[in-house]
DNA sequence: TTAAATAGGACTAATTTAGTCCGATTTGAA
DNA sequence: TTCAAATCGGACTAAATTAGTCCTATTTAA
């Protein structure tokens, strides 16, 4: 029905790896470890650092380590760190408009699909971390 | 998190049309009324005829109509019916195996995306066209 | 000083999705 | 009988999204 990007795929991977070694572990020993293209996961953890998921140490002994519990860390979470669209439309958003979708006015699905959304986010969006391990 | 597809969009609005209207109603005037794609349209009502949602009639006074009740029709049903993909993963789906994916084998978060993908079809895809109405 | 690491922007390639076009067939009605 | 409105279905193009690469800068421990 609805498909988990590569980025968000990769990004579990890697919360996985950091929970379950419990230190600093670099981007390479990731990749290497689960087959991942390294430079696209160099992407994804640094966007998983901005968010605050993850904690960064530069230079030649850093990496990334967790910021959070693995109970803390929602899919949710992790999904509007590393994908663009997170709804499952366009007016699925937190405040639709015009600007979003141009059938706005005339969309006869807006609330059903409103009420989906909700229903994503609270059964499926709130996996965590913990559940990997 | 996962957006669904124009033709599920589509399909969902046509089929809440012919569940109100009851009756035979043509892709012009589901088209017209939804400002949907005509031509789009119409591979989308092929596709739900050919999965049994719907029944056709061909000719001047042709048109869809309903073959099932909106309480039968599930959003499972109508994305199986009109998306390629329909699973969150590639080893998300019914028998999975190294053909669907290279890292089958190595992969450390299998079982979680296959528990995710049977919590999205339990609620999310449970929903059905009589909660269009 | 150097090598290993994160930081981040720009870019290309690949894939998927959306949408169009064409011709065939069916069929009710003028 | 003809015609127009409809489904049927394949092939195709265009657009958008996603995946992946590349390059350079900065940081920092050894």
């Amino acid at each position: 029905m609805l498909r988990i990007s590569k980025r968000v795929e990769y990004g579990l991977m890697a919360l996985q790896y950091l929970a379950k070694s419990g230190q600093v572990a670099t981007t390479r020993e990731i990749s290497d470890s689960s087959n991942i293209p390294h430079d696209l996961l160099a992407k994804v953890m640094q966007s998983m650092k901005r968010d605050g998921i993850i904690d960064s140490f530069q230079g030649v002994r850093g990496g990334y380590r967790l910021l959070l519990s693995p109970e803390q860390i929602t899919l949710n979470r992790v999904v509007s760190s590393l994908d663009e669209e997170t709804a499952i439309t366009e007016c699925a958003t937190e405040n639709p408009d015009h600007e979003t979708c141009a059938m706005f006015d005339s969309c006869t699905i807006k609330v059903p699909m409103q009420k989906l959304q909700v229903r994503l986010t609270e059964s499926v969006g709130n996996m965590t971390i913990s559940e990997l391990l």
